[in-house]
DNA sequence: TACTATTTGCAACCGAGTTGCACAAACTTT
DNA sequence: AAAGTTTGTGCAACTCGGTTGCAAATAGTA
């Protein structure tokens, strides 16, 4: 339906059925990252192992990306077109304690780490907590 | 009984009861981050909810802090003896893609962030994935 | 059209975490 | 010491996010 949708989901190499194409639209109009609860809440229609097998989905296809933000329910997010999710794409998020939205901090990438010798490393995780500007 | 285990629950508050004393022996054993699953499986015959409460225990008061290393369990491992777990005392975790095993990488603290304007910090949580120096 | 591969819906399940409640143990007050 | 109070423990039940097997539906292909 919506060309910009379908070709995201085209150059991502992901089908683009109806299931798919909504809940892209849902996930593009976020400005905070969703949990598979919350996505259930806005089609509470659909079926539960749908939406997560499409964000599954999604997520290997890397047109989106989890954050674990300690809440207990893994977020996801756009990633950007370019991105690859490899470790100099990745960004620092934010999670507020008080309105507990998760932020992509697309501006800023992970800092880099020394680790110690015979560490490689694989990819990095950085949740910030504190509060948003909404709630400041 | 242990003095040693024992000043260590006395400097934090917290009674020592023969379930803490063992608990904390144990935690004092691990050179990786344990989790509650991990240590039902230590002590068989001691009940989950007892070691649950011990470990909120023992996070409160603050002679363990807690990881969440993505691996769907929390893990927990010793505060170093004057840690407050402020900002300034938090320092970065590693998980193993292979082992599975989580290391607290104390002596290196995690980077300072320069926040979004109106973004306050409260703590944060950084979770390298790689291959440890064992597996490497 | 007939066949095959992919996607979806449903139900059941798993495991980590959490809670209410009764009993036990420790600590206080008389 | 006895009685009363607070704290800790054990058990059972439960919540909830995530995950899977399987059959029906849909899409793609020969
Ligand atoms: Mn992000
Ligand atoms: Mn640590
Ligand atoms: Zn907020
Ligand atoms: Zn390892």
């Amino acid at each position: 339906m919506d060309n910009e949708l379908d070709t995201k989901l085209h150059n991502r190499d992901i089908k683009p059925t109806a299931m798919r194409q909504l809940v892209l639209e849902v996930l593009t109009e976020q400005t905070t990252a969703i949990s598979l609860p919350e996505l259930e809440n806005i089609f509470h229609n659909a079926d539960k192992s749908t939406l997560y097998r499409t964000l599954k989905t999604f997520e290997e296809k890397k047109l989106i990306h989890s954050i674990d933000d300690g809440s207990g329910s893994m977020k996801y997010a756009l990633c950007q077109e370019k991105c690859d999710c490899l470790p100099q794409d990745l960004h620092v998020h934010f999670v507020c304690s008080i309105c507990q939205k998760t932020f992509c901090l697309n501006e800023i990438p992970v800092p880099t780490i020394n680790l110690p010798i015979d560490f490689t490393l694989e990819s990095v995780n950085m949740v910030i907590k504190g509060i948003c500007s909404n709630c400041n």
